[in-house]
DNA sequence: GCCGTGGCTTGCAACGTTGCAATCGATGCT
DNA sequence: AGCATCGATTGCAACGTTGCAAGCCACGGC
């Protein structure tokens, strides 16, 4: 049972509200009432409550990040990069996996109940929308990453997802490839990754005359490995197979190298391999991945400062960030060594 | 500004006290006093408020999982595999991650102040060890995870290192290697995994009658791929190179693979790989890593209901649980396809 | 008609903390 | 000497919720 402010207070002879100022470190306490209640405190082991602390204090120094999913290795580096830019401001993170289930996120991110623990949220949706994010009851303040949203009322911060698709496309054209496909497009209403990307690949053909081919663009459930391995199956299956392919991640890149690999084809030579996110994984594997390079550090940082600026009472309207990216030139479409 | 208990009642002109026993569900509420009461929730838009019922439950049902680095897939597996053991119990998981780092470890294990908003903790320690957490002073229940702590006085789940190092080892030997090395090696006297691998290794050695040979055991500061990448370059670069690596994890194999192959040589005809982990990356490099399989969803099982237990006030001493495990058996050892 | 019973509702207090304002004694200034 | 000032300490109340026990009312039985 851990001590309480009034058990320390009993025990040094002086008032609840003066070991708290202690506590507090407030200057105006005399040195060796100082010195006598932290005896007191060292005596019982005195840890602060961190709920009542909270619940007085309306803050709790925590902020939640809720993700789909904590095992994608994207997710995981932008994890670690946001938790290190909230404790340089002296919060806490604590992340939540939705896997991408509409309850998980509403409950998570729309109730106040568990959400009210913590002073904001930055909030990846996969399933919630829009609509459903206007008429949040909380007041806790959120900002979003990636995708989903067109035009909440939410601080938002996004990758081109266009653009960048364009400029993965563009660099396999000026390789010479021909027949160049795409893995991970997404016909699901609610999932627009996958729809601007392949946006971006199809602009990218068109400006350089180059044929849609519509049985080249391979649709994903998900934007696993595995998912990434039968489309290229798929595709390796076709009369005429690609010669490239555009992948609307790594781990579909990877998992389409596994498959390229065990037909005994070679990357870049038949086919050259061009991923999205730039994950550690693709930077090992053989041949390492060409990938496009979203700048997780400047993501984490602007949305970690959004939501400060909010939680210090900025009333401006909500900003949308556009994030940083490059294309990362590796193995997979030159076939030079990268170290 | 989220609507109080209180606005709720001046509403629907009854006491604070009946709202709360609508909003709780308690069935000594007159069917039409409830329908009051219900309609001015639901215009209120009322929820409850997570901090202050916590502070009167002493429940907030909240558990958090204490982990080195969530980017680490291993890690980031296991997370996922614990927050569907605690949602089944109907607890909410957050996650932090301490780096290592043993003033984090210290801060969010020890100490009550961010820990005493979690109902529980699960902790994989890097840092910390028997000795520091002893005297915790917070009396939230704790079961660890992993190797570190040999007789804390806490609930602990780990792995059979030397026996699964061993059965990795031995099977390379069944394969008729003759000169095997290992990677991960340890002498930090804080991180006990290492060593623990390196004396199954070494049992194995000697029970075939191999020569131990200390150049073949290679340190590494991490875990990393990097770390396994630059050990095999050193390994590569002996006179009498192995013809077999165990390597302490998959992450390690993973980078220990790139250079092999990166050197034009072939896995598993000159060089054999084990791993340690069954990472999904493992699964779908090419070669696929044969690789020590501990049960992550039974870890996690064990952890979570460790945990509820001691929530429900078991007092029994702390239990030391034994996880499974069993060898993957793939490409890099074999040279057959798995799929 | 009185009392017991049971259904429903309520007031009070408390969880542990901190903001506010008041208090107290001592010091310094005129 | 008297008054303002200042430093140090304190009590009260409140954050929003729920456990406890008492309260109220109506009804039924004797």
């Amino acid at each position: 049972m851990p001590a309480t402010l009034r058990e320390v207070a009993e025990r040094a002879g002086v008032s609840v509200r003066t070991v708290s100022n202690v506590v507090n470190d407030f200057p105006q306490v005399a040195p060796e009432t100082r010195a006598k209640v932290q005896r007191a405190l060292d005596e019982l082991g005195y840890q602060p409550n961190a709920v009542a602390r909270t619940l007085r204090r309306g803050r709790s120094g925590l902020i939640a990040l809720v993700l789909p999913e904590l095992d994608v290795p994207y997710f995981a580096e932008l994890t670690r990069a946001v938790i290190e830019q909230a404790a340089a401001a002296g919060y806490t993170v604590v992340v939540d996996q939705t896997d991408g289930d509409p309850v998980r996120e509403r409950e998570l991110v729309m109730r106040g109940s568990r959400a009210a623990m913590f002073d904001g949220l930055i909030f990846n949706p996969l399933a919630l929308g829009d609509a459903d994010l206007r008429d949040r009851p909380s007041s806790t303040p959120v900002v979003l990453l990636g995708e989903r949203v067109v035009q909440g009322g939410l601080d938002h911060i996004m990758v081109d997802n266009v653009g960048a698709a364009e400029l993965a496309t563009r660099h396999l054209i000026e390789l010479g490839r021909q027949r160049i496909a795409a893995i991970g497009d997404q016909s699901d209403e609610s999932r627009r990754t996958g729809r601007l990307r392949t946006e971006g690949y199809q602009n990218a053909l068109r400006a350089a005359g180059l044929e849609i081919v519509p049985e080249l663009i391979r649709p994903t459930e998900f934007f696993h490995r595995a998912d990434g391995a039968a489309a290229m199956a798929d595709l390796l299956a076709l009369p005429e197979p690609p010669d490239a392919v555009f992948c609307y991640n790594d781990l579909l890149a990877l998992g389409a190298l596994r498959t390229i690999l065990s037909r005994g084809l070679r990357v870049p030579e038949d086919i050259a391999l061009v991923g999205f996110d730039d994950i550690e994984d693709g930077r090992y594997s053989t041949p390492s991945l060409t990938t496009i390079r979203p700048d997780k550090t400047q993501i984490a940082k602007h949305a970690v400062q959004l939501l400060l600026n909010r939680l210090d009472g900025d009333q401006s309207p909500p900003a949308e960030l556009p994030a940083d990216y490059d294309l990362a030139i590796r193995e997979s479409t030159t076939g030079k060594p990268t170290h």
